[in-house]
DNA sequence: TCGATACTTAGATGATTGTCTAATTTAATG
DNA sequence: CATTAAATTAGACAATCATCTAAGTATCGA
C-alpha cells in the first residue's frame, strides 16, 4: 500500500461522524443511508457525503437494492491498512545519518 | 482508546508531508527538524508545525538536546492506534436491526 | 558578549473540508 | 402517470489546515 493510499484512508477515519458511521456499518451485516441519518443528528446529504469518501477510501462498499443502499464494511481494506502503517513505522537499516563513516573521498 | 483520540490520531497520519516525516523519524533512532527540513521541500517552520501534531497525537516524543531538538517515535501509541480500529470495526452482536432470522426450528 | 545555528511562534493566505438547503435521480406503489 | 420515499448532487458558507515569511527564543562557540 503506497502514502497515497494510507493517507486517503487515514483522512477518512479522520472525522468524528465518520468514524461513527463506519463503527456502525462494521458492527452490523449492512446498514442504509436512513438508518444512518438517525444515528447522528446530521441529515442525508451528509451522512452520504461520508459514505462516498469511506468508499471512496475502500473501507466500505456500498451496493444499491431497490429503493434502499446497503452499505456494509470491507475488512481487508482495514487490516491492509494497519499493516502498512505497522510497517512504515518500522525502524530500517543503512538510513539516517548512521550511513557509513567511509568517505567517498579517500 | 476513545474516538477523539482515534480520531487526532487519524489526522496526525492524514497528510503526506507528515506521512513522510513520521516514517522517517521511526526508521531512525532519532532525527532532529534540520535533517527532516531537507527530506521534503519545506520549510522549518512547517517541519515544526508538522512535529507538533505528531507529537500531540503521541505518535512522537521531542527532547531539546542543546541546540537540537531529538524526536523519535512512540511506537506505543501506532500499536494502540491500530488496536484500537480493529476493535473499532469488529462485528458486535445485539444490534442494528439485524433480528435473527427465525431459522433456528425451521 | 557577539554572532551564528536550530528551532518555534505569530500572522497571513489560499486550499480543503464538514455541513446545510435545495434540487435532482431512482425506484416502489397507489 | 402521480406521488412518495430514499439517496445523491450542486452550490454555498464557515471552519480548519498546510504552508509561507518574518520575528522571536534558545544554545553554542569564539
Amino acid at each position: 500500500m503506497d502514502h497515497a493510499l494510507i493517507e486517503r484512508i487515514s483522512k477518512a477515519l479522520a472525522d468524528k461522524t465518520r468514524l461513527l458511521v463506519f463503527e456502525a456499518i462494521s458492527s452490523c451485516e449492512s446498514m442504509n443511508c436512513g438508518e444512518l441519518v438517525s444515528l447522528r443528528g446530521v441529515t442525508p446529504a451528509t451522512i452520504s457525503h461520508h459514505l462516498k469518501i469511506l468508499a471512496d477510501a475502500g473501507l466500505i462498499e456500498s451496493k444499491r437494492k431497490g429503493q434502499f443502499v446497503y452499505n456494509k464494511s470491507n475488512p481487508k481494506t482495514l487490516s491492509a491498512y494497519t499493516r502498512a502503517l505497522t510497517s512504515l513505522a518500522k525502524r530500517k537499516k543503512n538510513r539516517c545519518g548512521v550511513v557509513k563513516k567511509n568517505t567517498a573521498d579517500d
